[in-house]
RNA sequence: GCGCCCGUAGCUCAGGAGGACAGAGCAACGGUUUCCUAAACCGUAGGUCGCAGGUUCGAGUCCUGCCGGGCGCGCCA
């Protein structure tokens, strides 16, 4: 089934065609959600922007355009206001028809993408010579999230884990490896690091201190480069042992990710120099293989060069990002890329993306897209830093939140109105969901573009539109079906559906809106859209089953109407959880 | 100096593709529980959308110029 407005769309397009001819063939309808609610539900504002195009007056057009408009199965008369806006209001028995058809559809009236797409979703992106801390937060919660959405959509979703494997800080970590635990090289797999940042400090310590360790570290940079097997052997068993560390964080925060190290494109390198040297777009200056791009300029304001090869005969990470994306689209048939980094990269990804089209490497038909997001402040404005002014551990940041969610949980639990009975187990369940999803969701809240202020109370907070609220709504609705004594699934498939009180009206609309919002998350790449959308529903929701303002449930009657209130919590239960899940964010039966 | 992003209520933030009087949460104030999870709901108050021009029938949204903040700008990623 297709959204509602797409629907609505549709038939103001037929109506243009059949009241004014071919003339308006291509015109946006401009159908729009109202502004508010006095005016119904959608508005088409295509009329005012007609006017000077067909020289009549907007009142007039608007007018003319609703006689041909063939919509009274779906909205009440529509109504010209104003300058010539057309206001339409969604017919109770519309809304009930449509319900009724996805009561049983798992997918909750969401349709399929119609032309499925191959997108490499870049994001994540760990250095492995350190652990993961804070920064890699927003990357991994953010991608995970457009990777659920967009393969929930049906596209076929490369999940790649942009891995930080190679680079000079790998000698320093080889020699301080090969000096501690020399019996690596015999037995690889049997290489452990307790803590990793631990490790990296004493290996970065020497490297400042000692003159004899930093030329052995960077003799071993040079083995490693040269394809030295013992130094392979030991690279890989700590590139190995750091991934392990990473894959720990990953599977506790439901992440899926596929792991290429950016080594696994060193040897495409010299020939992605060779070809742009062909294509005459790389050129030498100033010792260095450089391609020169148009409207780039340094501080000089001379033309700033994307470095390829540098004047030691490196590579550096821009030749790789080309060597990857051109391996993306060429080898595995992708054609849409995805980055997914902080907005101060925006200017090399710019500088990216018009290399790639500059060589033909990427097409039209290729997207290019860069989703930077905006930096995650402590309170008080500042970066997020441990006392000591160093990166927090993001292991340690997700056992604060565990640890938090579970103290407020106890906290309810040593009140009678609000005790669960949890035992340890449940307990335990729940707060590792409340702590996690509640980081989460106050990543997920806020516009990417946006920095925004790291909160542990705001967050955690069970007022306002937070992890715990919405995981509660679902809980409370959940217990409804238990308490009405029925396993919401065990509704029969066709139950009749009738919407007639406000609160039932408000809840069908919410509940119909959910395939537009993912969509547009999908089109736009942007979580907060579902956020903002779930928060609204899970209002609605209440509103709905206030016992002021909404509509008796589970001992309404007759049992029809009981039957077809219960189906109306059971699609908000199931669009909540749905919608959740696309954010990462796990759901409980009760909190 | 050039480029990118941002400036919306006391605080934290939304504002889709330009549309009708600018939204939410928190905080503040005031209501609602013989009744399904009150971890809820309802209401009140609070803003010259940084400033000034411009385009448009219509601008928080688009353009230009200022002011204020963040970030980036040749061999790190």
């Amino acid at each position: 089934m297709r959204p509602i407005r797409r629907q609505i769309e549709q038939r103001v397009v037929d109506a243009l065609a059949q009241a004014f001819g071919s003339s308006v063939a291509d015109v946006d309808p401009q159908v729009r959600a109202a502004g508010d609610p006095q005016f119904g539900d959608f508005q088409s504002n295509v009329a005012m922007g007609l006017a000077k195009k067909l020289g009549r007056k907007p009142r007039e057009i608007a007018e003319a355009l609703v006689r041909a408009l063939r919509i009274e199965d779906m909205c009440d008369p529509p109504e010209v206001a104003g300058p010539g806006f057309i206001n339409l209001r969604l017919r109770a028995d519309f809304l009930a028809g449509q319900l009724a058809a996805i009561q049983s559809d798992e997918r909750l009236g969401v349709p399929r993408a119609v032309r499925p797409e191959h997108v490499a979703l870049d994001f994540s992106s760990v250095n492995l010579a350190k652990e993961m801390h804070v920064g890699h937060l927003r990357s991994t919660i953010v991608g995970e999230c457009l990777a659920r959405v967009l393969e929930w959509l049906g596209h076929d979703v490369e999940r790649i884990n942009h891995v930080g494997d190679w680079g000079t800080q790998f000698g320093m970590l080889l020699q301080h490896v090969r000096e501690t635990q020399p019996e690596v090289l015999e037995t690889p797999d049997s290489f452990r690091v307790g803590d990793l940042e631990e490790f990296y400090r004493r290996a970065k310590a020497r490297f400042d201190e000692d003159a004899a360790f930093a030329d052995a570290a960077r003799r071993a940079v040079v083995d490693l480069q040269g394809g030295d097997p013992g130094a392979r052997t030991i690279w890989q068993a700590f590139c190995r042992e750091s991934l392990r560390h990473c894959h720990e964080i990953y599977d506790r925060l439901g992440v899926r990710l596929e792991d290429v190290g950016e080594s696994f494109y060193n040897e495409m390198l010299p020939g992605v120099v060779a070809e742009l040297r062909e294509m005459g777009l790389a050129v030498e200056s100033e010792g260095a293989v450089c391609v020169f791009l148009e409207g780039f300029k340094n501080r000089a304001g001379e033309p700033l060069p994307m470095i390829i090869q540098k004047s030691d005969g490196g590579y550096n990470y821009d030749t790789t990002d080309l060597a990857a994306a051109r391996y993306r689209i060429e080898k595995l048939g992708v054609r849409r890329l995805i980055y997914i980094t902080d907005k101060r990269q925006r200017q090399h990804f710019d500088m990216l993306f018009a290399a790639l089209r500059k060589a033909g490497w990427a097409g039209d038909d290729v997207s290019l897209e860069h989703i930077g997001f905006g930096m995650v402040h402590g309170e008080g404005g500042r970066p997020i830093k441990t006392r000591e002014g160093g990166a927090i551990k993001l292991v340690s940041l997700l056992d604060e939140a565990e640890a938090r969610a579970r103290e407020l949980l106890e906290a309810n639990e040593k009140n009678p109105e609000t005790a669960r009975g949890f035992g340890a187990e449940e307990m335990a369940q729940v707060a590792r969901a409340v702590g996690l999803g509640a980081v989460r969701y106050a990543d997920l809240l806020h516009n990417l573009a946006s920095d925004y202020t790291f909160s542990w109370d705001k967050m955690l907070a069970m007022d306002g539109n937070t992890a715990p609220y919405m995981m509660y709504a679902y809980a409370r609705v959940r217990s409804i079906g238990r308490k009405a004594g029925l396993d919401f699934a065990a509704l029969p498939a066709g139950l009749p559906i009738v919407i007639e009180h406000p609160s039932e009206v408000g809840l069908a609309k919410a509940l119909l809106q959910f395939a537009e919002v993912i969509e547009q998350v999908a089109a736009d790449l942007r979580p907060n859209m579902l956020t903002e959308y779930l928060y609204d529903l899970s209002r609605t929701f209440s509103t709905f089953y206030d016992r002021k303002t909404g509509v008796r449930v589970i001992d309404a009657e007759p049992e029809a109407v009981r039957l077809c209130r219960l189906r109306l919590c059971d699609l908000t239960a199931r669009t909540l959880k749905r919608g959740l899940w696309l954010l990462g964010i796990e759901t409980v039966e009760r909190m």
